[in-house]
DNA sequence: AGCCAGGCTCTCG
DNA sequence: CGAGAGCATGGC
């Protein structure tokens, strides 16, 4: 089945998918020339998708082709496609508010169209952080994509391989011994193995949580071993596509913030928290152009997050 | 060689 | 509480 998908505003893709591949490979997110590939699980099955873009920034086109499936999958699928291209963040009502920000307005016109890359599991959001916890991006990238093709499934569409990312059975039964032979600390790999054993077990839900406060996803989750502010941030925003969040623990965050509002002094995270509330429900999308913004500031910069 | 990477837990004062 | 050590690895 094939499905169209027009966003509205701006949609750059390679800025906005730039994530999948400046610092490194993921199996389970491939981006292959102009084409992006995944594997949605639904009715017990595997449906790989392939999405494909077309036209310029301010028209551009997404062309989502699911082989064999029918309306329920393809409904799914399209949802999916909708997190990871960032279709339902408003963009234009970022940029309106952006123009009256001095650093942020200076963002609009050279990260034109970038959006803010959604995760669609929780679970794979959540491991995902886990390996980059406190160390730098590649090597959580290397760290990610060995669990991937070790634990995930792999599908053949148009002659390419792309992992759907292991369930949390699979992950539960993950042994510490192999996740260390993959350089994950101890921890780590306990860290993955007991979030995956909690969601396995259904003490931890993930995805029921589309109504829940934030606050209370914060505590839901600091309470998971492994699990602290930061990553609950992060879910909020790059899982959920919460729109009044700023993980302002974040490193680069911290960084990004010293750049633009410091003076060359460091802002505390309160101080961060405190700014960055002015921008409301558009916090998230301010977040990821300033961290887009610090690889711009570099030669031969990428676009993503 | 030594410090730093888009943290978190545990211990100790 | 807040501060500090430990975690494991790779890049510079």
């Amino acid at each position: 089945m094939k499905i169209v998908l027009t966003p509205e505003g701006p949609l750059d893709v390679p800025a906005t998918l730039a994530r999948y591949r400046l610092w490194g490979e993921d199996p389970a997110n491939r981006l292959v020339g102009d084409t992006f590939l995944r594997v949605r699980r639904s009715e017990g099955r595997l449906w790989p998708f392939a999405v494909r873009w077309t036209g310029p920034t301010d028209a551009a086109r997404l062309e989502v082709d699911i082989p064999r499936a029918r309306a329920r999958v393809a409904e799914a699928v399209t949802a999916d496609v909708r997190r990871i291209f960032g279709l339902d963040f408003d963009l234009p009502g970022f940029y309106r508010m952006a123009k009256a920000d001095a650093a942020l307005g200076s963002l609009i016109d050279p990260l034109y169209g970038l959006r803010p890359s959604l995760t669609p599991g929780g679970l794979e959001m959540l491991v995902g952080s886990i390996t980059a916890q406190q160390v730098n991006l590649a090597f959580a990238f290397a760290l990610r994509a060995s669990l991937v093709r070790r634990y995930g499934e792999p599908v053949t569409i148009d002659g390419e391989t792309v992992y759907a990312f292991p369930d949390a059975p699979t992950l539960a039964r993950g042994r510490i011994a192999e996740l260390r032979a993959m350089k994950f600390s101890t921890r780590k790999a306990e860290y993955v193995r007991d979030l995956a054993r909690a969601v396995a077990a259904g003490a931890l839900d993930l995805d029921g949580l589309a109504e829940t406060p934030s606050g209370a996803i914060i505590d839901l989750l600091t309470a998971q071993r492994g699990l602290g502010r930061w990553t609950a941030d992060w879910f909020l925003a790059r899982c959920l596509g919460r729109g009044d969040v700023c993980p302002a623990g974040d490193l680069a965050v911290r960084k990004a913030f010293v750049q633009r509002y410091g003076r060359g002094r460091a802002l505390s995270e309160r101080a961060i928290r405190h700014r960055a509330s002015a921008w409301g429900p558009h916090q998230t999308v301010a977040v990821h152009y300033l961290l887009a913004g610090l690889r711009l500031a570099r030669p031969r910069a990428g676009g993503g997050t």
